[in-house]
DNA sequence: TATGAATGAGCCTTCATTCAT
DNA sequence: AATGAATGAAGGCTCATTCAT
């Protein structure tokens, strides 16, 4: 098994038990056996656990990232850009149950929070650029209700996660028709 | 300091220690000295450590299904009653980010999983039953678009939840009109 | 309720719960509970726990003692007395499993080994006194083996507690004639 | 030192510790630090608590069933090997207090009472099957007394281990010769 | 005198991290 | 570089004992 190959084994596996089990239920002897390797080699990859579960977390924010840059193209109409990056996002979730639970578990935490504000406060070199973008477009072009950027993402990315949430809780089925309604309402609710 | 004081200490200290460093972060014994009592005394009010987070989450529950009862009546018009909870919602957490923070936490956690799944299957007479007969209302009259309860839900629960987090978290300072405005960029979400 | 009745109570909870559960099994609570008292009056009748357990012994002792003289006479024959002595032991260890159970637990622990060794050193003014008279009188008169006579003791009293202990605890069932019997056998062993 | 040692280590601290102060009076942290190891390694090698007392009472029997066959052969007559147990049986309880000590533990609490259970009820290949056979036999060549096996464990087994006791506690000094001639007035109980 | 709420030392166990091999 | 045995601090919980009422 080559470095990186170790390094992906034991990202997957930190991946598959937080998602299930969380931080507390995910320890690192238990990591090291899922992924295959000795309990100290984890740390020759990753400082502590502080950082696994960062740099996991990052990795994770690409993917997504990845996902909605898919098939998006700035040409779109903006209504249907805005559809294509909700339904897309949407679906991500669905389909990678292990990346949206680790995500939760991530924000709701006391990493999360001190990763929320090191990036509200410093320059947002995240992901979310392409949403940030269309959406600080829709305001500046009167498309967009006139709200602080922070407000339209909460209009958008909170009926997105609580949906995913509960159709991954077994709560509901979601399918690909029902995602795009969803969707247009997230759009009535940003709409002007 | 008399019996119900003592149990009053320890649900406070127990609701600042978790609301704000989380289930792992709230040691028994800290929860303990925070609230001024004995480490062993807790356990003279509370079974274990799972029953006093459970019944401080009933608590809060409470206080909320409180607030939205206050003011609100079915005699008002249907919109009205909608903008009535949303914004009574968004102020109670925002005025009260003990509350929220706790019951995040909890609604992200095993307690919370658990706690959710018997009351989504089962009629609970919980605290949502005012939100939940006002959207059943709304289908039947085709007030709302015709979505499962539960995507009606989402589509107003989720938005108020980001909101008040990224209030709380500093990231925005909401006032009575922003708050107004919000929820009714929620009803413009679910409305036909 | 009278001071003694209390004192009693409190006897009584304490040889019931320790019988059964070991002393470690027996909290002062529980004790108390039991007892119908409150916790804090049990340390008006005994100064702690350590004194509880042994003045409870002494009472079951003096109890034992009493049994075995019910119907003992110096003028019946020897073998006739020993056999008295035994099948009394038995026959009260097994219509007395609490009282049974307890002396157990207490000989096998700390306070049984200090207690057993203030004993044998100083004066033996215990409750051993008739067969300890008994076997002195055998080995004088050449009708006892000639061993010491702690080692007359083991060779009675041990299949003795074995065999209640068995009976208790389920393994067997001694009737009248088996306990009679018995004990003839261990006449048979000590005798010359 | 190498793996076996510290297994080694453990368990010879907890039989030191709960031979002397009993089950109660030998907390983990202090096996531990009698062994020379940190608290946490003695769960590396028994699952809890109760898994080392386990375990620790079986290799003691195990060492006692290998002193009983040390010497014991089925072409001897059955007086003598009968001699022969339980001369064994005592030397050996009287040579290594500690195990003694610590079967005596075990016997008078929860755990032996479990498995003293399971052995008699169930046909476990225990350690007495040298003595369960040769008092079946005993009985079939009616050679001992017609007694059910149990009694004829008790008035055997029962005086050994009360001997052994007072003999460890310092009551009394046996030596060889007074070794053989109790055992021969045990043979004269069960003997027909 | 009687109570039982309150206490806190002490117990068993877990787990992030280190380090000898 | 990789391992995994060893560590010990820290956590949840129990219970003998005290003391204000």
């Amino acid at each position: 098994m080559s470095k990186p190959d170790k390094r992906d084994e034991i990202v997957r596996a930190a991946l598959e038990l937080i998602a299930e089990h969380g931080f507390h239920g995910a320890p690192m002897a238990m990591i090291a056996e899922r992924a295959g390797v000795g309990a100290g080699t984890i740390y020759r990859y990753f400082e502590n656990k502080d950082v696994l579960i960062n740099e996991l977390y990052q990795e994770i924010e690409k993917r997504i990232v990845a996902a909605l840059h898919q098939g998006y193209s700035r040409e779109k109409p903006f209504r249907e850009r805005f559809v294509h990056l909700g339904t897309t996002l949407l679906r991500y979730f669905i389909s990678s149950p292990l990346d949206f639970r680790y995500v939760e578990q991530f924000h709701n935490s006391p990493f999360g929070v001190a990763f929320r504000r090191d990036k509200l406060l410093g320059d947002t070199t995240s992901g979310c650029d392409v949403i940030k973008e269309l959406f600080e477009l829709g305001v500046a072009q009167q498309i967009l209700k006139d709200f602080p950027l922070v407000i339209l993402f909460d209009l958008f990315f909170g009926p997105v996660v609580s949906l995913a949430r509960d159709h991954i809780l077994g709560f509901i089925q979601l399918d690909e028709a029902m995602i795009r309604h969803i969707i247009e309402a997230c759009w009535d609710a940003v709409k002007r």
